[in-house]
DNA sequence: GCCAACGTTGGC
DNA sequence: GCCAACGTTGGC
């Protein structure tokens, strides 16, 4: 079982977006590693949906619905597309200077390979960040 | 195969 | 708006 994080700019595609849709086609990924981690995806893992941009946080949660196959918007190259479901809202954002600040996060692919567009989170990191989403005042 | 130039992402 | 980090492109 493999937990995930995938990073959205509100403005283009909000968690709100997606709460609305129900689920979605993951696509545009024009990354090889961010590829390679959604050919990786399991149908029913666990995604956390990060917004990036003016307020850099941990919005939700979703869920991988279908699994990496063929990009029909890609025109050249060997891309891929998962699908994804709404979960449900974490109960409070968890902002990327909360993730910076906690030690067991810090080492975190969303602090070190800031760039990367899908990500994979450990078990540990994906519960604490639960925790902490949970506790917040 | 190297590396400079360039474009994009994303935090601040 | 700036800039660092990083990926991609293309000349040699």
């Amino acid at each position: 079982m493999n937990y995930w994080l995938i990073k959205s700019e509100p403005n283009t595609y909000s968690f709100e977006n997606l709460r609305k849709d129900k689920k979605t086609h993951w696509d545009g990924v024009r990354n090889y590693q961010a590829r390679n981690n959604m050919r990786k995806m399991k149908k029913g893992e666990p995604v956390l949906f990060y917004h990036s941009g003016k307020e850099p946080a941990l919005i939700g949660l979703a869920q991988v619905v279908k699994e990496a196959h063929h990009d029909f918007t890609a025109t050249a190259g060997d891309w891929d597309i998962v699908e994804i479901a709404y979960k449900k809202s974490l109960k409070h954002p968890v902002k990327l200077s909360k993730v910076k600040a906690v030690q067991k996060l810090a080492k975190m692919q969303l602090v070190t390979h800031s760039r990367l567009s899908v990500q994979v989170v450990k078990k540990s990191e994906f519960d604490e960040i639960l925790k902490i989403s949970h506790n917040q005042a």
